[in-house]
RNA sequence: GCCCCCAUCGUCUAGUGGUCUAGGACACCGCUCUUUCAAGGCGGCGACAGGGGUUCGAGUCCCCUUGGGGGCGCCA
C-alpha cells in the first residue's frame, strides 16, 4: 500500500540539500524540510517525501561515483560479485567513478586475507577501480576499520541534536518485548522504552554500570520515500520503521550506519545493491537527514536465487567467483551471464564481452525480477566464451589445470607446448570448461587400462582382433606419421579387405581412447604419436582375446 | 505477525493498449550433417497465476486474491 507520494509541505519547499565538500553535480530532485521534536533538541531534517519519475533520475548521469562494498568475510560471492558489476557498469557507461570500500565492522568474521581474495576476483573478472584500499583517493581512507574516528563524531552529533537516543534495555528485555509481540501479533519493533530517558537517567545508569545501545528516534507522522532507480518510489510509512539500532554496547557502530555515512562522505552519487537492501534504506535516508548529509541515488537489483526459489547460497552448489573458476569457467562467461540476471540488450543479442556491456548498457533496461541461477545457461556461455577467446589465453589455461590435474607437470607441460596446443586445437568447440579437457582427453596424457562399456558392446567383436593387427602392421610402417597418412593408410585397408568404415573406425577409437567419443579419428591418432598409437592398438587386441567379448 | 519487492514457456527474457493464433536463447525431444561426440542447420514441446474493473480493444493500465522472494539482528 502506498501513500500519497507528494505532501504539501513538499510542493512549497524546494531548498537544496546540504552541499559537500566538494562540488558533485547538483541535486535536481525538490528537498523539503520539516522539523523533527527530539526529547532534548530541535532538529531541521532534510526528507526527500517527493515524488519524481525514475526515468528523471537515469538523466542525472554526469560525474557518477559508484561504489562496491564488500564485507571481507568470506570469499566474492556469486551474487555480490553481480552487484559489484552493476556498480561497474552504471558508472563506467557513463564516465564515472567505481570505488572499492572495505567493510570490516565486523571484527569477529573479517580477515585480510579474504580481502586479498576478494579483490583478485573482482580483478579476474575485469572489475576495476579508481579509489580503494589498494590505490588510496581523495575520500579514504577505504577501510571502515580504519574510519572510527569519523563515525565517532556523526554518532556525537547525532546524540546532541537529539535524533538518536541511548538505549540501556538488555537483551533480555527486548527478546521478551519481541515474544510478547509475536503473541499479540504485533510487528517486531522496539517498545520505546528509553525513548525518553534525560541525560540525568544515562548518567544514573552509566553509575550503575549499565551498557548501552544508541537508536535513531524515528522522526514522528512522516513517511520516508525511497526513490529506486528501477522501481521507482517506495514510500515506507512512519510506523513501518522501527527505532533503530545503530551502534552497539561495545561502542562499535553498526552497518546501518557506517555504510549510509561512508556513501554520503565518499560522495557516491548511485548505490547500486542488491534488493534484500530496500528495507535498510529508509533507515539509512533518516540517519542521513538527521546528519544534514546528501542522500545519494539507490539502485536496488534482482536477487539471484537457487532453484528451490530461496537466496543462493552453498546448499545450491558452487557460490564464490572462486569456486566457478576452479570449474573451468572463463572470466568472459561468467561476467556475460552475471550482466544477465538483472539486465538484458532488449534485443535478440546474447554474447557480450565487458566492453560490450559498458558500451550497450542503460538503467531503463534492468529489471526487476529475481532470477534463478541456471547452471546450463553459464556452461553454454563458456562454452561461447572459450571458442572465442585467444587460443594461447585457453591453451595457458588449460595447462594450469592439466597440472593441477596431475596430467602433466609443469616441466612437461613446458617442453610439449606445441603439442598440447594441437590438442587443444582438435577439441574444437567441444569444451563447455576449462576443465573437460580431462574427460574428453586425459588419454593423451596417461595410460588406461578401461574401455567404455558401450563401445566394447558394440565395436569388439571377435572378429576385431585381427582387423586391429591389421591396422597395426599398415601403421608400424607408415612414416610420417601424420593425419593424412593416416587417413589414406586405413581407408587403404578398409577397400583391400572390403571393410565397412565403422569396422574399423569405431574400434579402433575404443582402442586409442578408450572412449566412444572425440575428435577426429585421425587427427587424434596422429597426435597420439605412431609409437602410442601401436602400442595402443596391440594392447586392445590382446585385452578382446582376453575377455573375450561376444 | 508486520513491512517491502516481484509475477510471460522448466530457466533467462522480448513485449511499453490493436502488428500476440505472444518472439528469441538455454535445457529437453526429433530430423539432418557426420568415422563417434560436440558444434552447425531444420523442426517440435512449452508461458501471459486467478478474479474483477478501465477501454471499441489488455500480456500491456487500476484494484483484489493467490503464489514466490526479501526484511523486521548489538550481521553486513
Amino acid at each position: 500500500m502506498r501513500a500519497p507520494t507528494s505532501t504539501p509541505s513538499c510542493a512549497a519547499t524546494t531548498s537544496p540539500p546540504p552541499k559537500g565538500p566538494t562540488k558533485r553535480a547538483a541535486p535536481r530532485i525538490p528537498e523539503c524540510a520539516f522539523s523533527l521534536r527530539g526529547a532534548h533538541a530541535r532538529v531541521t531534517i532534510h526528507a526527500r517525501v517527493c515524488s519524481f519519475s525514475a526515468p528523471e533520475a537515469a538523466m542525472k548521469l554526469e560525474n557518477i561515483r559508484t561504489r562496491f562494498a564488500p564485507s571481507p568475510t568470506g570469499l566474492l560471492h556469486f551474487g555480490n560479485a553481480n552487484t559489484a558489476l552493476f556498480n561497474w557498469l552504471v558508472a563506467r557507461a557513463h564516465g564515472g567513478a567505481v570505488t572499492l570500500r572495505i567493510e570490516d565492522t565486523d571484527t569477529e568474521r573479517s580477515t585480510r586475507d579474504f580481502e586479498r581474495k576478494i579483490m583478485d576476483d573482482l580483478a579476474w573478472l575485469g572489475i576495476d577501480w579508481d579509489e580503494g584500499p589498494d590505490k588510496g583517493g581523495a575520500f579514504g581512507p577505504y577501510r571502515q576499520s580504519e574510519r572510527t574516528h569519523i563515525y565517532r563524531e556523526q554518532i556525537d552529533k547525532l546524540l546532541t541534536s537529539g535524533a538518536a537516543y541511548r538505549c540501556y534495555c538488555s537483551r533480555e528485555q527486548l527478546e521478551q518485548d519481541r515474544a510478547r509481540q509475536q503473541e499479540n501479533k504485533e510487528s517486531f519493533q522496539y517498545v520505546g522504552r528509553c525513548r525518553d530517558l534525560t541525560p540525568d537517567d544515562w548518567a544514573r545508569l552509566d553509575a550503575e554500570g549499565k551498557p548501552f545501545v544508541v537508536r535513531l528516534r524515528k522522526p514522528a507522522g512522516n513517511a520516508v520515500t525511497v526513490h529506486d532507480m528501477i522501481r521507482g518510489d517506495i514510500v515506507f510509512e512512519a510506523d513501518a520503521i522501527d527505532d533503530f539500532i545503530f551502534v552497539r554496547s561495545n561502542g562499535e557502530p553498526t552497518f546501518l550506519l557506517t555504510n549510509a555515512v561512508d556513501d554520503s562522505l565518499m560522495q557516491i552519487t548511485h548505490v547500486v545493491r542488491g534488493e534484500d537492501h530496500i528495507s535498510n534504506t529508509p533507515k539509512q535516508i533518516l540517519i542521513l537527514n538527521a546528519l544534514g548529509l546528501p542522500v545519494p541515488q539507490y539502485m536496488h537489483t534482482a536477487i539471484i536465487l537457487g532453484k528451490d526459489k530461496t537466496k543462493l547460497s552453498k546448499r545450491h552448489g558452487a557460490v564464490n567467483v572462486s569456486q566457478f573458476r576452479e570449474q573451468g569457467f572463463v572470466a568472459p562467461a561468467m561476467v556475460n551471464y552475471l550482466a544477465f540476471l538483472g539486465w538484458n540488450p532488449k534485443d535478440e543479442r546474447e554474447f557480450f564481452s565487458l566492453e560490450e556491456l559498458k558500451n550497450n548498457y542503460s538503467i531503463e533496461a534492468m529489471s526487476k525480477n529475481p532470477s534463478i541461477f541456471d547452471y546450463d545457461r553459464l556452461r553454454y556461455l563458456n562454452q561461447h566464451w572459450i571458442a572465442h577467446t585467444d587460443p594461447e589465453r585457453i591453451l595457458d589455461l588449460v595447462i594450469d589445470f592439466l597440472i593441477k590435474a596431475e596430467l602433466v607437470t609443469p616441466q612437461s607441460a613446458q617442453d610439449n607446448r606445441a603439442w598440447i596446443r594441437d590438442i587443444v586445437a582438435i577439441m574444437g568447440d567441444r569444451l563447455k570448461t576449462i576443465n573437460d579437457i580431462e574427460e574428453l582427453g586425459d588419454y593423451f596424457f596417461k595410460d588406461f587400462d578401461d574401455y567404455h562399456p558401450k563401445g566394447v558392446k558394440k565395436y569388439f567383436k571377435e572378429s576385431t582382433p585381427e582387423h586391429l593387427e591389421l591396422i597395426e602392421r599398415t601403421l608400424s610402417e607408415l612414416d610420417p606419421f601424420t593425419q593424412e597418412g593416416v587417413d589414406a593408410a586405413l581407408h587403404r585397408i578398409m577397400e583391400e579387405h572390403e571393410l565397412p568404415p565403422a569396422k574399423v573406425i569405431h574400434p579402433l577409437r575404443l582402442a586409442l581412447t578408450g572412449k566412444i567419443f572425440g575428435p577426429g579419428l585421425f587427427e587424434l591418432a596422429a597426435l597420439l604419436g605412431k609409437e602410442k598409437a601401436v602400442e595402443r592398438i596391440r594392447k586392445a587386441a590382446q585385452w578382446i582375446s582376453d575377455n573375450n567379448p561376444s
